[in-house]
DNA sequence: GACAATTGACACGCGTTACGTTACAGGTTA
DNA sequence: TAACCTGTAACGTAACGCGTGTCAATTGTC
């Protein structure tokens, strides 16, 4: 992948709140999260976390799931930046867990 | 989901560390994180970080989302005991996004 | 039985992060 | 002008992952 995912919380800002209108003081209160706490995550200065997953989930009858996904993706492109590269091959390989 | 999700550090150490006769100081090792990190997340103190699924990932040979996805299997499902009961639903529905 | 390696756990410290409250300045709108 | 919305800074709190150091208990091997 290298392309950046997008940010959960433009998603959330441009395909949730702005069809429907809704402003942040309004959405946050919705949410049951302070102003600040919905204004950050909507601009990319804080990550979706689990609660806020649920949240949103709840909120707009959507899976948990596909937003952590989101997060988690962009979780994973940004740790890849930082890729250790101190790791020792094991010596043989295993088998996939789901 | 009613069971909860294995921990990803059990998996770690019954599925690749005991069949490959690892111990935890060499694992540890060849993973380059300390004996103390790697201790606490196969006995399930501690959780899955995007670094240690990086490392698990490139010493093992499988996918990272594979390792990241138990994790958030179980963060959720620990994250549901907590479900926020203070969410007003958004007046209509929304698409699914990926 | 004795010695060496391994292990789980704990204390301490460090850096990061999500969150709430409060407050302020700038923008929009009625 | 007044009312509202917005982003954000400041401050404090609670978690959490990680490293180093240490210790007692356990395991394994001669």
């Amino acid at each position: 992948m290298t392309r950046k995912p997008t940010h959960p919380g433009t998603v959330f800002l441009e395909d949730v709140m702005k069809p429907l209108n809704l402003s942040v003081t309004d959405t946050a209160r919705m949410l049951g999260v302070s102003r600040k706490t919905l204004s950050e995550f909507v601009n990319e200065k804080s990550s979706l976390s689990p609660d806020m997953a649920l949240r949103i989930s709840k909120a707009t009858n959507t899976s948990v799931e596909s937003w952590m996904n989101m997060q988690q993706k962009l979780t994973l492109w940004i740790a890849r930046k930082h890729e250790p590269d101190n790791v020792i091959p094991f010596p043989q390989s295993m088998a996939q867990e789901s």
